[in-house]
DNA sequence: CTAGAATGCGACGAATCCGTCACATCCTGT
DNA sequence: ACAGGATGTGACGGATTCGTCGCATTCTAG
């Protein structure tokens, strides 16, 4: 039983004024610096407070705890993740497999281009983990590469189809973060990515042939 | 820069009595145990102690710092899945394609049996991440792998066939830890392994083709 | 048997860290 | 101008953790 812990994770007060919305944004940014700069070990309210240039209780004016802001900037990290992959996904001029292709291309970039970050973000995630905010991103996620596999297998039946969605996506996101671990050149990242997008769409050719 | 952390991991002193050589066992034991029941963030070596049936003082005696025990347990869990991987790939009367088939089934059961250890010790990872014993244990899977690849796809160009080796590699590892996180049925677990073997399979059937 | 090494003990110093609270300051509507 | 809400402050209590050190106990070689 590791740990029940439910972090509770909203702003605990909502900015009303122009000055503690701009507070905000300090805290966020400032949070960001200190992650990168003391990594997710030394990741400390008053380090984060600090750095913004503000006192400790304003941090906990608007944060209910560290975890909350962590998982604010996963929460964020993901939306706008989750905004390209809807776009690229979704351009119905292009042919599947492409699109796939470009979106593993992108996806694989963009981990990498912010590489620092992801993988503090990483080790701090049992923190926020079990946050129950979650959940509605994951469901979006589904939803998209749904609508995906569909028009990409169509001939395929849809538990199987709905396991290689899950098996690709899944495989993108780790494969990633494993990839922007293992600092590499940008150039290798790329190879890498070009292979990752070979190997799935050699499988989903493969499903599409029987 | 996130903490240039490099624990020393190697045991303090070697145990000479038998006593001694027991208690580090116990040791461990109970380590997994406090892993299990308290989860990595209060994993302490004072739990430990107290759990062993044993003080404080004793561990240090044997341990350097709470990392190296962590450390040595991930080092034990890797050691013993290296072996498995390469009993599996060398296996030289079956065709390749079915030998990794059933590395990924067999790599996918042993995750998911000790699924509860593995994500504690992910989750502890940032601890003893940066070792510098670690090396050595990756360099061993690079060889297997490589020995593998040249017998599965004889025909293709060194670079890239190397550059699917880590790929096909890193994909089970990550995606092998992925899904143990996400506590399934092992019904489902065993689907997954499944289709990710076929996506191997489809994979490098696509790259010995050209 | 005994000296000295090996082993085991656990209270303790030092360092963090989290989050709160009583209080000061700023702003906005009237 | 002024009351009261919004916002900001930072010292502090309470808790946890790491690793050490002086001392007690157990073993082994001679």
């Amino acid at each position: 039983m590791p740990k029940p812990r439910r972090p509770q994770i909203s702003l605990r007060k909502t900015p009303q004024q122009a000055r503690s919305t701009e507070l905000v944004a300090a805290i966020l940014e400032a949070a960001v610096q200190v992650l990168l700069r003391e990594g997710a070990q030394r990741f400390t309210t008053a380090r984060v407070a600090e750095r913004a240039g503000v006192s400790v209780g304003s941090v906990y004016q608007y944060f209910p705890n560290k975890a909350a802001i962590l998982f604010r900037l996963q929460a964020d990290e993901w939306q706008q993740t989750t905004g390209m992959v809807r776009q690229l996904l979704q351009d119905q001029r292009k042919p599947p497999a492409r699109r796939l292709r470009e979106l593993v291309q992108a996806f694989i970039r963009s981990e990498f281009e912010e590489a620092q970050v992801r993988l503090a973000l990483a080790d701090a995630a049992p923190l926020y983990r079990d946050a129950v905010e979650s959940e509605a991103l994951i469901q979006e996620w589904d939803a998209i590469i749904a609508t995906f596999m569909r028009e990409a297998l169509p001939g395929v039946p849809a538990p199987r189809r709905k396991r290689a969605g899950e098996l690709v996506m899944t495989t993108l996101c780790s494969v990633g973060e494993h990839l922007s671990r293992s600092a590499q050149q940008p150039k290798a990242v790329r190879a890498y990515g070009e292979a990752m997008a070979d190997m799935f769409c050699a499988y989903l050719e493969s499903l599409q042939v029987r």
